[in-house]
DNA sequence: ATTCCTTTGTTGTAAAAACAACAGATTTAT
DNA sequence: ATAAATCTGTTGTTTTTACAACAAAGGAAT
């Protein structure tokens, strides 16, 4: 676990926390560590959370699955993201989706109590680490409507864009890599893959986009 | 605003907190009352916010505009409900979303920073209230993840069947209203008024739900 | 290097949704 | 009460998407 504190240091949650003082409150916190490999469920649908879990390694997809199979893609988590956080309400209920790797990972679990009280004395940070973790939500919660606004788009190639245009945007460059292949994005965008894969030939025809495998370019 | 206090005693944000008290937090708060005319803009993507609002009378909706003049309708906002949660934190940029008036209506505006920063000494009950907004971002959350559901579905009657019945569930009875017209709702689901009102009466015929205006019934 | 498996692009067809136009019902305004 | 405006359902047409099937390209394993 001691490995993972300087990345634990550099997330949202621990943001002006310095690495000694985070080592130091990993017990306080309850932490534990996890590691799953490729494919395997970390979290299920349906599941009670008690957790805030970051991830340390490696990069999961928060997703789920109907009934026919066909499946949707929330969002993806990677080294140094947070989950759960949302379920950090008592009474908020059983998990939404799934969490699953998409890579050999590792993921540390607080306990979400000890994480939202301040504790007695030790922990100077602890304060901090609340309000972190509140800015924190506020955050996810924009992402979600950014989300909504793309699935919100009539046709694929409006939500093609709009996703491609806002990941730009977030990563602050007209090239960049996005975290999913051409079925995932696809069950991202809640649209069929081959469908997709037409439109998103038509645009890099038209002059609109680049792309070869996951990296894109807008023109 | 006096008036309005036995319904902030009542919202999520004062849970706990008797109406005396919310009563004597209210210029700690400093709280704002203004009212809208039915169709008035209450605020505007792209402004910056820096209170948090609740909704004491009337109803509005949160919603986009695009260039080309589609709608697209995020939520539904009535007496009671919260907004602007999310822009909370600092350097949370601009509004994503319109908020618009669909009926004569009033709100009270809470200085953001005044209700997530517990007071020296006055208020007592500060320190919950901060607690009730993380709960109920948390929970709005949540919300967005299940609007983010029935936008995932693949079809106009999939999308219908999954708003109804997590709405049914919402208000614990299979037959409920929505707060939406037809067009509002075709907003809402991101799909043409007119096929998803075909959709309807398929539904209809087929002894799934009935419905009269925006009266519903799960059979 | 060869084989196997996964990913991506391509095409044709079937199904569904968007669009447009309109009639009847209901509500609102005068 | 009447007229005007809005809302809802219905239908036919056009456009788009989903689906299915397959070939080509790329990677991984042996």
């Amino acid at each position: 676990m001691k490995k993972y504190v300087p990345i634990l240091a550099r997330t949202q949650l621990f943001r002006g926390v310095e690495a000694c003082q985070v080592e130091a409150m990993l017990h306080c916190l309850d932490a534990r560590l996890c590691t799953y490999q490729k494919g395997e469920y970390i979290l299920r649908q349906g599941d009670t959370l008690d957790d805030i879990v970051i991830m340390v390694e490696g990069s999961a997809h928060i997703q789920k699955d109907d009934y026919w199979g066909s499946r949707s893609i929330l969002g993806h988590l990677e080294a140094g993201d947070m989950f759960g956080e949302a379920y950090a309400a008592p009474e908020s209920g059983p998990l939404l989706n799934d969490v699953v790797a998409t890579d050999n990972c590792a993921a540390i679990f607080f306990d979400v109590r000890r994480v939202i009280t301040t504790c007695s004395s030790a922990c100077v940070f602890h304060a901090l680490v609340v309000q972190n973790m509140f800015f924190a939500i506020c955050e996810k919660n924009k992402a979600l409507v950014q989300k909504l606004g793309h699935m919100s788009q009539r046709s694929t190639k409006e939500k093609l864009l709009s996703y491609l245009s806002e990941e730009a945007k977030r990563q602050g460059s007209a090239a960049f890599e996005i975290p999913f292949n051409r079925q995932q994005l696809a069950d991202f965008l809640s649209v069929d893959r081959s469908a997709m894969s037409n439109e998103l030939c038509k645009l890099r025809d038209a002059g609109i986009i680049r792309f070869a495998r996951n990296r894109f370019e807008l023109l």
